[in-house]
DNA sequence: AACAGCACCTGTAGGC
DNA sequence: TGCCTACAGGTGCTGT
């Protein structure tokens, strides 16, 4: 369910609230929610901790605390954070953080997909991740670089490379761009990559201003849902007409995952979509 | 190296 | 109503 920008929107909802306020009580719910050192290890390295920051990195929320260790919290499918929760969501209760001055943090988990994660100070925190496409390092550069011959469906996807998009922002990403999922990344002309990196970052960066999409699960901070789903143009869209020029809008399995796109404004890569390569 | 397939999980929607 | 299947915003493992 959420990427970069849900999770985002959910850290900014959170900071206020959680900046200098300190752990006074752990509980777990389900222990698989904690990765690291495991759940007998959590709950005492986070009592008496202090929060001092919160930032975002990838679809990770992070919790940066006095002791300069991290608490990270990602979401999975079907996560959500929220700081009061209603009696049917208690049987998909996985974590609950009380502070000492009241306020109490509820990760909420249907499908336990979500992970909570302690880093120890020093620890290179999430250290697979590849860059922030809205921060300093261009996305141009790191679609460049890329080598690879599988699909740029699939590429966008790889959290190596770019942290933080998602099956939503990458269809959305590869309309706006007007580029086929299936096309070879390695083939995209350097035109076309611009086109690509540009349409991330405003795909991106759109969602945020919109506060995240709800097709289902996600919730703000505040327990309500995002907008930007009113502006997604092929995501979910299969049979409606493109927006742009009234094709009707495909769905197919991609790398596993369903992808939706316009076949006349994307068109197929040149030699096929199957990415069958012939040797030499 | 790259890819498919599946595992991890639960909930919901739609067809019958 | 119930049963069944398909599908879901993510990630990580295994085998080929």
């Amino acid at each position: 369910m959420p990427e970069l920008p849900e999770v985002e929107t959910v850290m900014r909802g959170l900071a206020p609230h959680l900046r200098g306020r300190r752990i006074a009580r752990v509980r777990v719910f389900w222990s698989k929610t904690i990765g690291g050192r495991g759940e007998k290890f959590f709950a005492p390295a986070l009592r008496g901790r202090t929060v001092r920051r919160l930032f975002r990195r990838g679809k990770h929320v992070c919790l940066g605390l006095d002791d300069r260790s991290v608490l990270t919290l990602h979401l999975g499918m079907t996560g959500r954070l929220l700081f009061g929760i209603r009696p049917g969501h208690r049987k998909h209760l996985r974590l609950e953080i009380d502070f000492e001055d009241g306020t109490r943090l509820f990760f909420l988990d249907p499908r336990k997909f979500g992970r909570a994660r302690i880093w120890a100070a020093g620890e290179d925190l999430l250290p697979s991740l590849g860059i922030e496409p809205l921060g300093e390092e261009p996305v141009e550069d790191a679609l460049r670089g890329c080598r690879s011959r599988r699909a740029v469906k699939t590429v966008l996807l790889d959290q190596s490379l770019l942290a933080g998009v998602g099956n939503i922002y990458a269809d959305e990403s590869l309309f706006q761009a007007r580029i086929h999922p299936l096309t070879p990344a390695a083939s995209l002309a350097p035109a076309r990559r611009r086109r690509l990196a540009q349409a991330v970052v405003r795909v991106l960066a759109g969602a945020i201003a919109g506060r995240g999409t709800t097709l289902r699960d996600f919730r703000t901070a505040e327990g309500e849902p995002g907008s930007h789903q009113e502006r997604l143009r092929v995501y979910g869209r299969t049979g409606e007409p493109c927006p742009a020029c009234g094709t009707s809008i495909r769905r197919d399995t991609i790398g596993g995952r369903s992808s939706h796109y316009c076949p006349r404004c994307q068109r197929a890569p040149r030699g096929g979509c199957r990415g069958r390569s012939r040797s030499g």
